[in-house]
DNA sequence: ACACGAACCGGACTGGTGGTCCGTTTCAAG
DNA sequence: CTTGAAACGGACCACCAGTCCGGTTCGTGT
């Protein structure tokens, strides 16, 4: 059955203020999830029922983005499966150069590492399937490298300590064809 | 100047009962450093003056069992470059896999990822500096990757999908090699 | 042996947050 | 318009890391 009306508006008063807050430059600070409440001018209680917990929350924000990477590895079927994990890993890259603070975010909120979030599963399975077709030695252990190469708080550390997009991008490209190189 | 006799005393007690408290099989439950404090029979406080916070309890009891390895690792000048490496990442491994809950405890504790550790800051400048002398094309990237091979919480979250250590220590030798295989 | 100050002790207390609860309000079907 | 189901919201609870400070203990100088 359909939501009601006025869950659904404050479902979207609620993503919209966290994204402001979250997505904020260097949220100075912690975000709670009463503040994000607050921003969006409803209870608590209300942002706790519609996305479970705090988690759920940055999974719906994050997910947003995340979903036009997941589409276009779908929809690149038929394609050279080196190509399709690189131009993946790149995809993936990007959205987290520009949504930092929100994975950042999601990343604090710990609560069993990346690897618990059933998209990790996702991303896991796709890849070392690519991986298989490259005709890798090891496809499992080498799709959780490249899931690595690309892991939020690598590449936060990695810009803060100076590292350009572009140079970044470069290193994942090359590091992820060279783990895709057959031995 | 020496330490007092009792404030001696107590750091021993402090850390044995944490050993105990973190190292336990699935800790049930989280740990606080009052239990800790509790079953070394004194006080929050003195825990918190003796290592300054949670985080750095965690990293006095880690730094134990890693300390050989850094060892291992300085102690094995002039071996061929590969090999240290090799060596080093699995000796890692090893001993991740020989204490995952206080590993695991010390990741959640978050607050920066590892890579705020200074501890991270001196693998990766022994492992970046091995990868120059193996003429990898991006050492400082393939330092990180390499580190991310034996990250706590994919050790973890690999022995529980059931991989036994020694599939693990394949994988990563494995792993290790074809990273530092020249392009 | 004693005194005395520095260093240490410990547990009450604070601040901040995720998450729950439940009396009240709003929606929309009939 | 009635009505009950669903949603609301903010007081409330549980939990902890970390701080504070009055009281205690060590060990050095005399």
């Amino acid at each position: 059955m359909r939501a009601r009306s006025d869950a659904e508006r404050n479902d979207r008063s609620v993503l919209q203020a966290a994204r402001e807050l979250f997505g904020a430059p260097e949220h100075s600070g912690r975000v709670s999830v009463e503040d994000v409440a607050a921003r969006a001018g409803v209870g608590k209680g209300t942002v706790f029922r519609a996305f479970g917990d705090r988690a759920g929350l940055l999974r719906a924000l994050v997910s947003e983005h995340v979903r036009p990477v997941q589409e276009m590895l779908e929809a690149s079927e038929g394609v050279d499966p080196t190509t399709r994990v690189v131009d993946t890993v790149e995809a993936l890259l990007a959205v987290k150069l520009e949504h930092r603070p929100l994975f950042v975010a999601l990343d604090e909120v710990g609560a069993g590492s990346p690897f618990g979030a059933e998209t990790y599963g996702w991303w896991f399975d796709r890849l070392s399937e690519l991986a298989v077709q490259a005709g890798v030695p090891d496809p499992a252990f080498t799709a959780h490298l490249l899931l690595g190469s690309v892991r939020s708080d690598l590449v936060e550390h990695l810009v803060l300590d100076g590292w350009s997009p572009e140079r970044l991008r470069q290193a994942v490209r090359v590091g992820a064809l060279r783990l895709l190189a057959a031995g």
